[in-house]
DNA sequence: GCGAGCTATGCAATCGATTACAGTAAGCAG
DNA sequence: CTGCTTACTGTAATCGATTGCATAGCTCGC
């Protein structure tokens, strides 16, 4: 009924103890008595006392939080990524904050103040897009060590990183086509100056190479990872002459926004053209036809990225576990490609 | 070069002035004079100065936060909202904070908890179907004032709450395939339970009955919000010996699983059935065929939820603005809806 | 010339939890 | 019985910013 929320000083005055007593009952159990434990234990239940995070954030130097910094809340694409680091962090009472980048960029916000300010103990940043001087004023902070890359990255940097096998899938994703029996594979590729879409471009090339397929270099359609990308891409399709049989795009959105226009103008996909996409978001299975991808594990990115951002915070010097982490993708076939017709 | 950040402290010695006065100079400039506030500034560039926001939250019982509480981070039809409510947020120094509706029920963490925890000021809620004992506690905390529902809400409790014009927007899109020359008109609902669900199922049938139109109880399919949802609908509404012609989803992802579950099976949209949604998600117009639907502005939504929010946590006895904000919806034509073929 | 009314600033308490250090009591070996 | 450990518990300083109250200097009107 009251508004008051209680304190430790009132569970302590209801259990009989000190405050730092009650504290350590509650921090750490085995410091104090059994009968005082349960002193204790009542006198939280009946004060209804909920611990004060502001003050014991001050006093601990610690936020209990960490800040996800990604390009766009409304790519589906990171949702997964989200949850998967949502679920590690609250597991372990943090909280998570979220930023978009262009509202960084807008508001001229500085990441960094999030660490100096004990507004966040550590970053997980999905976007290897940052301006330049964002990751300078990150990377010569004493921080650093908390800023983490998750999907993406920048070269030449020293930060700690979780991605894909976006090398290894994509070659999957040639050889497979190439085993369906085509010969003229072409890419739509993601934004120019993404080290995804160099990734996954160079890995490409390799493969095709590789197999010593031929590639003309209007094959090669540039795009970013949008629908619309994928759309522009299929008007650029449709206009060559010597068209590529098999397209391997970027991403699923881009495979998606590709089909659409293609299905608009007439062509049908796989029989004309087989079209896959590279991440396997929720959306590629229900789509028509359904779409054939490299998975990508989502959650398990995502969780990954938080446990080695906790154990960076909790160890600044010598964090457990790995620097870089590349998490195994998968081919999932399904109805976007086929064999090419004769 | 030091990871040591610099406090009001080691600003108000270089300042040559008191901390209280580098506290005001900052907050409320208006109280010191011209002269110590430039002194002050120069002294914050020089010291590096960042503000300890544990500090500030502790001393003025604020967290600077909001909590938003979602029932599935994965769903594209939230990222807008939550874009909107960062935006405003953000623009006041406040961070975001997020949680799943799943997560919260399994973990057991209690919502109140951020509230009393200080941990947030407030919290969005953007799920109606939190358990009961969930919002039983929030709704007996004396801070029941800064918990605000955004799109679904819950019926009976007195939380403040945005939504979207459902009932104008179904009745709207029900009158558009009568216009069209559409007589028999099936809907596919929502989760039962679900507050949208009914708001749209029973403006649903009061504009049939206010059109006059027959209703057959087999055209009311039931379902929920999801792709899946739409897919087993199309399962029923090929099933039937008495077809409607028209299908009014309750959600953009039932309606684009519904047509896709029809191309699958040789049934084409518009020609064979017309198709609308509801929400507008930015796959709509992607879709092939594209989506007519029922646009609801879900930037806007998630700023006015924001504003709305921060009003009552300033003010928690008076807010300013409205109790309960409903905001226009508009009907988005596309190529999923044509005449019935004679 | 005196008090009222400003303006600008400083002093010091305060928010609530954590923890270094100190103290007390009990247990135990010799 | 003494000295030494061990096991708990309490005292009080501390984290860093905010703010009520006090004060000092200055202006202004009569």
């Amino acid at each position: 009924m009251v508004a008051k929320t209680s304190t430790l000083q009132d569970v302590a005055r209801v259990a009989g103890v000190s405050t730092a007593t009650v504290s350590r009952t509650l921090s750490n159990p085995d410091l104090v008595s059994e009968s005082t434990r349960t002193r204790v234990a009542e006198a939280v239940q009946s004060t209804g006392y909920r611990i004060n995070r502001a003050a014991r954030n001050l006093r601990t130097r610690r936020a209990h939080s960490a800040l996800v910094v990604l390009p766009d809340l409304a790519n589906p694409f990171f949702s997964k990524i989200l949850e998967g680091i949502s679920r590690h962090l609250s597991g372990r009472g943090y909280s998570m904050l979220i930023a978009s980048t262009n509202q960084v960029h807008e508001s001229g916000e500085r990441l960094i103040d999030y660490l100096d300010n004990a507004r966040a103990d550590g970053i997980i940043i999905l976007d290897g897009g940052l301006s330049d001087d964002v990751v300078a004023s990150l990377e010569n902070t004493p921080q650093a060590g908390r800023v983490l890359f998750a999907c993406e990255w920048i070269e030449g940097t020293g930060f700690a990183s979780v991605r894909s096998e976006n090398r290894r899938g994509t070659r999957t994703a040639v050889r497979y086509l190439h085993d369906l029996g085509h010969r003229k594979i072409g890419h739509v590729t993601g934004p120019s100056g993404n080290v995804l879409m160099h990734a996954r471009h160079d890995a490409f090339v390799e493969e095709i190479r590789a197999l010593n397929l031929e590639l003309k270099p209007e094959w090669i359609i540039p795009g970013d990872f949008s629908l619309n990308a994928g759309c522009r891409a299929a008007t650029s399709w449709l206009a060559m002459d010597n068209r590529p049989g098999a397209v391997f795009c970027a991403s699923d959105q881009i495979a998606l926004g590709f089909i659409a226009e293609l299905t608009r103008n007439g062509v049908t996909v796989p029989d004309d053209v087989s079209v896959m996409g590279f991440d396997d978001i929720d959306f590629a299975e229900q789509f028509v036809p359904a779409l054939t991808s490299i998975h990508q594990d989502r959650l398990l990115l995502g969780e990954t990225a938080a446990k080695m951002l906790m154990a960076r915070i909790d160890s600044p010097e010598d964090p457990a576990g790995d620097h870089a982490a590349v998490l195994p993708v998968s081919l999932v076939v399904r109805d976007s490609t086929s064999r090419p017709k004769p």
